[in-house]
DNA sequence: GCTATGTTTACTCAGTTAATCACAAAAGTG
DNA sequence: CACTTTTGTGATTAACTGAGTAAACATAGC
């Protein structure tokens, strides 16, 4: 007994990763048997019989399924391992692809003269915002400060760039909660742990309740990031700034000098 | 000064990464400046100034553009590693979880019992073949003959899992050109190197003239692969069987014992 | 309040995809 | 062999999506 849910998670992945709808249930189909017919294929993934030639036609062309070309047809999914291994190549070396051809391409020079020290960029989607916040831990090199609100927020790669970040480079990681504390202290040594009142930025500075802080980041007191993360659907956004004169900056680094480092959050305004 | 192919070649493979058409012009046209606003990006995309907020809005949530909250509204691509990163890492999350879905997914048995013994199945793809090659390689245990038609077939991972193979299996590699069997020797020295005349499987087995060779693998002398390559589009194609009963196979035993392997190629037919 | 600019919304048209149908070829049956 | 069923291809329609355009709305500066 499967689950009808397993089998559309498996279909809008599909269709995700650039197959039409016909085309995802066939292979969900194939992949569920050894082999079959077109016919038999049909009854298992409701397409339509007459369509289920076109489908697979395109599927054996990108390589996901095989066929035997005898009368009746057979066709056969290719094992998953091999499957999800050429997906896998062919984003590769399209991602390659555009790599270089972005790179070769002239610059164009915008009129760009306006104040840049109000700036204040937003990004969305945790993915983007966590290479941001690893390209700017990257350039660390006096102070980094990091407030974790969310356990999603502690990946590996996070914990592996904190941990080998520069001796002399002061890391201050601050949490919500003693669960997340307790996996900072034991997998971050070398930072200086403290627990965090968030909740300031929920009450005070963020505008909608139901907001959840995912991570603050701080580096070298010019370059700060904060994130919400949306409790329904679990999209992640931030904001961030740079450059020491920038007014978030400026409100920032008053606001972890006033305590909210030492866990005395906002005593002042 | 930048070629205009180069452009073309980035806004369509972004396509292909799932973007539509103004989205990947508007990010190629971010990744030529600093930042920009629609009015700026409308003139160097020729995407309509009005559709550009809702293309920027999109390639926001995806990660891939950052955007200024100000009046007029300033946008920004997010840095080119930054973005191609971003890219992979939501692909690799699709593509593992299609990976669970699938397996959890129960099977349905299929009324399956043909004579398989002359089962040919087809394939297509390079990336699809070069993983069916790797697998059906990582079975052999005593015998490999591998006849390499075109350069492309002879790459690192391939190279790397020969000179890998368990040391009591054979290993036998056959090329079609001097350059290719010079290749072989210096970076496969495990394997009997010959020299082979390709050209039969054009002239006597092939229907069209205009195919060449890709690859001919044969594993314990009871799983084979051949494909051939359209000079034109560059797509490889691969017809495959396995079974020591299998009609094929037991022709391509035929074809080897009797001297394709020893450079001389179909005495008797 | 007026104009210029910025931004959103609504709508048309074209191309694509899903879905159905009609038909020819092949295979099986009595 | 005549007849039915199965298999495969092609044509056709309906529904949808996305490109392109125009108009409405909002805002800032004058």
């Amino acid at each position: 007994m499967t689950s009808d849910a397993t089998h559309e998670e498996a279909v809008s992945l599909l269709e995700e990763l650039g197959l039409k709808e016909y085309e995802a249930k066939c292979f969900v189909g194939l992949s569920r048997m050894d082999s079959g017919t077109a016919k038999g294929l049909s009854e298992v993934t409701e397409v339509p019989r007459t369509r289920v030639y076109d489908a697979v036609r395109i599927l054996e062309a990108k390589g996901l399924v095989e066929v035997q070309h005898s009368s009746p047809q057979q066709f056969r999914a290719v094992p998953l391992s091999e499957a999800t291994e050429t997906l896998r190549g062919q984003y590769e070396q399209r991602v390659e692809r555009l790599q270089s051809a972005l790179q070769e391409m002239g610059r164009i020079e915008s009129d760009n003269d306006e104040a840049k020290l109000q700036e204040v960029w937003s990004l969305s989607g945790s993915d983007a915002i966590e290479n941001r916040a690893e390209a700017l831990i990257a350039d660390a090199t006096e102070e980094v400060v990091l407030v974790i609100g969310s356990n999603a927020v502690l990946t590996d790669p996070l914990i592996e760039q904190l941990n080998s970040l520069d001796s002399n480079t002061d890391l201050i990681v601050g949490t919500g909660s003693d669960s997340i504390q307790n996996r900072v202290k034991r997998e971050i040594p070398r930072a200086t742990a403290f627990l965090s009142e968030l909740d300031w930025l929920h009450s005070e500075l963020m505008p909608e309740e139901d907001a959840a802080v995912g991570r603050l980041l701080l580096v070298d007191r010019s370059a700060m990031l904060v994130s919400s993360i949306d409790p329904q659907t679990g999209d992640e956004q931030a904001i961030f700034a740079t450059g020491l004169k920038n007014g978030l900056i400026v409100i920032a680094r008053r606001l972890i000098s006033q305590g909210v480092v030492d866990m005395d959050p906002l005593e002042q305004d």
